[in-house]
DNA sequence: ACCTGAACACCGTTCAAGT
DNA sequence: ACCTGAACACCGTTCAAGT
């Protein structure tokens, strides 16, 4: 048979975006299926490649909705001096990467090519960092900031990551919280305050 | 046909483990198949369950080599005052990932269950780290120093993994490494002096 | 024009059967 | 005892054929 016309294309579209989020959200990465994805729907396999590339693609906008979900989060958090509000969007982040841990490990699988909106996507959450970097020494001029940036939060992406990944139910989330948190003042109060070179503690 | 005994046991294990080895080396862990391996040793996949019990206890040894070489690597870097120890081995730590990128981004792929004796050569690694900033606070109880270690450790890594992944060619070394000093120098400064709590700057 | 579902080229894993 | 290779239950993807 074939022919239905219940549904448009866009509506589709969606609902095979939902059924996939789904999937990942309950049972993981591991377990989203073009055929689990069909049956979910009620359609075929055929009609998921009418309104995506493949599964790449279908993984990529799932990826896009989480990114935009957490930095949804992360701009939630209210604003106060830079150091105290870089600590929340780090604890935040940590929150929303425990929550969502399936959606938020297929961040940052990686993939064959990242097309550009994506790439603009994770960006933007970068630049939430730098942003307060430019508040604490507003004069300097805008690398030093962006590097201070990059190493601060990938530094909060690295312990989320190793904290998380493995052993996932037996994570004692307030201590990983601690090392965040002793990480980002640490590393912001050494950054204000640089050392003397070469001199031996 | 069957009955061949050109090898034991024990030494079709090591072939097994080298050609896979090799192949992720090469084309990274997606091109790892069974039967790849198979045709690579000549012989065919039945063999490769008489030596691993499945493809993810083969993948876990392949890991474990890697951690091992890394381990390795990480032990040859020159000693010297913590600091600078810290710093060169967070070089080092870039310098594997990168030369090995393959095996290194497969070590972090998340498992079912991490056996004992692997999460023990991961914790090694954490352990040089740690002993540094014993030297740094010598009286200081156990917990702070392993909790730095794993705050600056972890930060490395998250540096490493957002780094190297995704654009992997055109990644600009130099810069990462920059970024990676960075990290660990103001961690270090701002460790060993801590900041006046609830002073906004 | 929309949708099907069989077909294709792959996977990992098992195990009866051969020597 | 060692090893084979066909069989099984899966994958993602394609596309001629139906309405």
């Amino acid at each position: 048979m074939a022919r239905r016309s219940e549904h448009s294309l866009d509506e589709i579209k969606k609902m095979v975006l939902d059924a996939a989020e789904t999937i990942v959200i309950n049972e993981g990465y591991a377990a989203l299926t073009v055929r689990k994805i069909a049956m979910d729907i009620g359609y075929t396999v055929g009609s998921i490649y009418m309104v995506f590339a493949n599964m790449a693609d279908l993984v990529m906008h799932i990826k896009a909705n989480t990114v935009d979900d957490l930095s949804a989060q992360l701009e939630q958090v209210p604003h106060c001096d830079p150091k105290r509000y870089i600590t929340e969007l780090a604890k935040a982040y940590l929150r929303f990467a425990e929550q969502n841990f399936n959606r938020w490990s297929l961040i940052y699988m990686q993939d064959a090519e990242v097309p550009e909106w994506y790439q603009q996507k994770i960006e933007r959450i970068f630049s939430l960092i730098e942003a307060q970097f430019i508040q604490l020494v507003p004069r300097c001029s805008a690398l030093p900031n962006k590097q201070a940036a990059r190493a601060l939060w990938s530094g909060v992406h690295g312990i989320c990551t190793l904290s998380l990944t493995g052993k996932q139910d037996t994570v004692d989330m307030s201590y990983t919280e601690e090392v965040i948190v002793l990480l980002v003042e640490s590393f912001i109060e050494g950054w204000l305050r640089p050392a003397v070179k070469n001199e031996p503690e």
